[in-house]
DNA sequence: ACACGGACCTGAAGGC
DNA sequence: TGCCTTCAGGTCCGTG
């Protein structure tokens, strides 16, 4: 499932179930995600009030009376259900497989929220409130794109010297946090740049912002905002705590779309897939470049 | 510091 | 029908 838009409709989705309630009771399924479950986790959470469910990158932020935060993290398949007062056996949405369901959580107010990730790339962590910035898990991370510090002069910024290409410098969560594969192929072909282009070109001589960061800027915005307007993406998985699914997948203009015709107005290209850095990168050979 | 490949893990889809 | 390979929305670690 997960960037950012996804991120942000599995958050809105969670929100009102869980903020204002109180953990009651903690059900680890296993000992470990990514990493391990913190030690004793059902009991630093049982009791605790849940003040408010924010995000950071494509992290959850769930902040509690004890002055820690619970950090949730989706990885590559996990994804949350909220079922109201739960009656009898569990009920599962079709395409869940109850097997994967690692962490369920009731609260106060009947609500049951249910962690399943088959892959197991998601992980939870307790981290103290104060000098939570400072964590490993955000201490690097670059600005948040729909935030009021992203913009043309800090892109080229991070970009200046950086032989790397375009599509990595994007996937670095160092240079704007919470872009995946997907939002990255889609932004740089709205922005009409080549993948392929060296970072650096982003910036001039003098290291100011070149055309292109800025187009690129205000596109990585457009594609998040009207991802999560469409309530993210969902590709053979579910988005949405609710059960709903996403439809911003309808809205590709490149990913997953080898082989069908560029989409921007007068563009004869064709969408191309290669591999880059290990994954795929969908683009126009024509308009992008 | 940076750049890159591989590792982590399961399931779905496609080819034979 | 099965078996095999490839691929998937993320991050971390080791290697140059």
């Amino acid at each position: 499932m997960p960037e950012l838009p996804e991120v942000e409709t599995v958050r809105r989705g969670l929100q009102p179930a869980m903020e204002g309630a109180v953990f009651e009771t903690i059900v680890l399924r296993r000992a470990d995600l990514r990493v391990p479950f913190p030690a004793r986790f059902a009991e630093r959470l049982a009791g605790r009030r849940i003040l408010a469910l924010g995000r950071r990158a494509k992290y959850l932020l769930a902040d509690l009376d004890s002055a820690e935060v619970l950090v949730m993290h989706l990885g590559m398949s996990g994804s949350f259900r909220v079922e109201a007062a739960p009656v009898g056996a569990f009920h599962h949405p079709r395409g869940r497989d109850p097997v994967h369901d690692h962490v369920v959580f009731d609260l106060s107010t009947g609500a049951r929220i249910t962690y399943n990730d088959p892959r197991r790339f998601g992980l939870m962590a307790l981290v103290p409130r104060v000098g939570l910035a400072d964590h490993p898990f955000f201490a690097g991370l670059g600005p948040e794109p729909l935030g009021n510090t992203f913009c043309a002069e800090l892109l080229a910024a991070v970009a200046r010297g950086r032989v790397t290409s375009l599509k990595a410098l994007l996937l670095d969560q160092h240079a704007v946090a919470g872009l995946g594969n997907i939002y990255v192929c889609e932004a740089l072909h709205r922005a009409g740049l080549s993948p392929f282009n060296a970072a650096m070109t982003l910036a001039d001589a003098a290291g100011q912002p070149a055309a292109g960061a800025a187009r690129l800027v205000e596109a990585v915005r457009q594609v998040l905002e009207e991802a999560i307007a469409a309530g993210g993406s969902s590709i053979s998985d579910h988005a949405r705590p609710d059960g709903g699914l996403g439809y911003f997948q309808h809205a590709f203009r490149v990913y997953d779309r080898e082989g069908q015709p560029c989409p921007t107005p007068g563009c004869r290209g064709v969408v191309r897939r290669v591999v880059q850095n290990g994954r795929s990168t969908f683009f126009c050979p024509v308009c992008q470049r």
